[in-house]
DNA sequence: CGCGCCATTGAGCGGGTTCAACGTAAGTGG
DNA sequence: CCACTTACGTTGAACCCGCTCAATGGCGCG
C-alpha cells in the first residue's frame, strides 16, 4: 500500500480564521491511517460511483478526474449540485443513504473509504476530524452561493459566475493563453445552472457578443475580459427585495465603473 | 450559570445510519462544558446578530424564537438562506468572517460561544465535534434540497416544498386545526423562494384555487390537503433534462395518483 | 470520409417581473 | 373605542426573459 501516492485534501483556508498553509493539510500520520483504510479506484467516464436513496457505506476522495454530483427530483429532473474535482469528497451519507448521484465526468482516480471506519480513526484524530468539518463547510458555504445565486441571478449571470468559479482551478484554465477548457457539455452545463441547454447556447452568444468571451469550440473558450464577467453580476435582476430598513449590503463602487456600462446595462 | 435551562440541540437523525435518539443529542458533560463558556442574549426582532463580512468570532445556538440567515449579492439583492429555529446553529466563521446577515425575525434567546473556545473543547469532545458535524451536514443537504427546488421547480412548487417544510415544524403548524401559522412576511418569504412578492402571492392564489389550502389571514393558513401539496412537485417544470443514458431516478408511481390529476395538471 | 451526437440559432408561447392601484390588517393616539 | 395612519398584501395589465419545438450547423470519432 505504501506505493500508493501521497493522499491529498484540497486546502480549504477555513477553520475560524486560522488560514491553513497552502499545502496538503493532512499530516503524515492521518496519512497513514487513511491509506490503511482506502481502497484504489480507477473508474472511466459515465461510471455511476452510487446512486440517490441507496445504502451508503463508502466514502469517495478524488485524486485525479471530475465527478458530477446531482439530486434528482421526484419528476425525474436532474439538479446537477457541484461538480467534483481532485481533493474533494463526496458521498457523505445522510440518514444513512446515499442523498444524491455521483457519476465520474471523466477518467477518474479515487480512493473509497468505509465511513464507518473513517468515523473510527475521527475518535483518535479529532484534527482529521477538523480537516473535513473544514471541507464540509467550504462546501456548505458553496451551497450558499449557489442558492443565491439560482434565487437572484439570470442566466447569462450564472453563466459568468460558473466561468469565474473554473478560471480559479489551475487545471481547466489556461492563464498564458487566457484559455479555459470546460470539463462538462452543454447538458450537464444546463443542469447545473438550472436552465434548458439552449439557453446555456445564448447565453454563451450573449456574453461573447458583449466581448467578454470568445468561443474556440463548445468546450474551448478564451476569457477576453474577467473583470467584465465579474461585472455582470452587478446587474439586478430584479427591482428590489427586502424591507427598506433591514440591513442591506452598502457596497463601495470602484471608480472604473465606467469602462463597464455596456456590460451592466447587458442589453 | 446552572440556572440556565437545558443547553438543547435539535437532534439530527444523521452521521453513518446509527439514527440519533429523538432526544438531546449532547450529553450531561457536553452541556456543561458548552454552558461554561455560553453567554445568554435576548433580542428583539429585527435584532442583527452579525453581517456579512464582519470579523467572525461568535456561534450562535437558538434557545427559542426565530432567525433569518440572508446572503446579499453585490448587487445590494437579498436571498435568504434558511430560516433558523431553536436548536438550530448559525455564524459558524468562513476564512475567519461572516458570510452571511442573521437577523432576528421574532423575539429571540440564544447562547452566544466563542468560536476558538468551542474548538478548544471539540479536541476534548470529539462527540461533541461529531454532533456539531452532524448539524452541518444537515444543513448542507437542506441546501442541495433548495438549489434543486430553486433550478427545478417553478414558483407553485418552491411555495409548496416551502408549506411543508414548516408543516414539520409542531411549532408553527396545529396539526389539530390543521392550521399554519407563518413566522415571515411576504417579502421575506419572496426572498426566500427567490420571487417577487406578487408572484408570492400568486402562487398562494393558485394552490388556494386548487383546494389545497385556504387563507384565514396572510400569515394563517389552512391546510387542506397535505398530500396534494407533496403532488404539485411531481409535475415538472421544464421539458426534459440530461442525457438519455445517463443513470436517472425511475420512481414508483403511487396507485392513487389520479385523485391528484387537478393538481398535476396544475393549469 | 461520413456518420452521429452535440451545439447553436430561430420562432412562438407561457410564466414571472414590473409598475400601478386597490384592499386589508395592525398599531397609534386622540 | 374609534378614526387615523401606515405598512403590508393582493390583484390587474403589459412586457420580457427563458422554455419549448424545430431545423440547421459543426465537431469528434470510428
Amino acid at each position: 500500500m505504501s506505493a500508493l501516492p501521497e493522499i491529498r485534501v484540497r486546502p480549504v483556508t477555513d477553520i475560524g480564521g486560522q488560514s491553513a498553509p497552502a499545502g496538503n493539510p493532512l499530516s503524515r500520520k492521518e496519512q497513514e491511517q487513511l491509506r490503511d483504510i482506502a481502497k484504489v479506484l480507477d473508474c472511466k467516464p459515465g461510471t455511476t460511483l452510487y446512486s440517490q436513496g441507496e445504502q451508503a457505506r463508502h466514502v469517495y476522495l478524488i485524486a485525479e478526474g471530475i465527478i458530477r454530483v446531482n439530486h434528482c427530483e421526484e419528476t425525474g429532473h436532474r439538479q446537477i449540485l457541484v461538480f467534483r474535482v481532485p481533493g474533494d469528497f463526496c458521498g457523505i451519507p445522510h440518514e444513512g443513504h446515499y442523498f444524491n448521484f455521483a457519476e465520474t465526468v471523466s477518467n477518474a482516480l479515487l480512493y473509497r473509504f468505509e465511513w464507518v471506519q473513517m468515523q473510527q480513526v475521527f475518535l483518535t484524530e479529532p484534527h482529521l476530524q477538523l480537516v473535513l468539518l473544514g471541507k464540509i463547510l467550504h462546501d456548505y458555504r458553496q451551497a450558499q452561493m449557489r442558492i443565491s445565486s439560482l434565487g437572484q441571478q439570470n442566466t447569462c449571470q450564472r453563466l459568468a459566475s460558473f466561468l469565474l468559479d473554473f478560471i480559479a482551478i489551475p487545471e481547466f484554465f489556461d492563464a498564458e493563453r487566457s484559455r479555459l477548457t470546460l470539463p462538462v457539455n452543454r447538458f450537464d452545463l444546463a443542469d447545473y445552472l438550472g436552465t434548458a441547454p439552449e439557453s446555456t447556447a445564448r447565453a454563451f452568444a450573449k456574453i461573447e457578443n458583449l466581448g467578454l468571451i470568445r468561443r474556440i469550440t463548445a468546450r474551448r473558450i478564451d476569457i477576453l475580459d474577467k473583470t467584465g464577467l465579474r461585472m455582470l453580476n452587478r446587474t439586478p435582476r430584479r427591482r428590489n427585495s427586502g424591507h427598506p430598513d433591514t440591513a442591506s449590503f452598502k457596497k463601495h463602487e470602484p471608480a472604473d465603473l465606467k469602462r463597464y456600462e455596456s456590460v451592466l446595462a447587458c442589453k
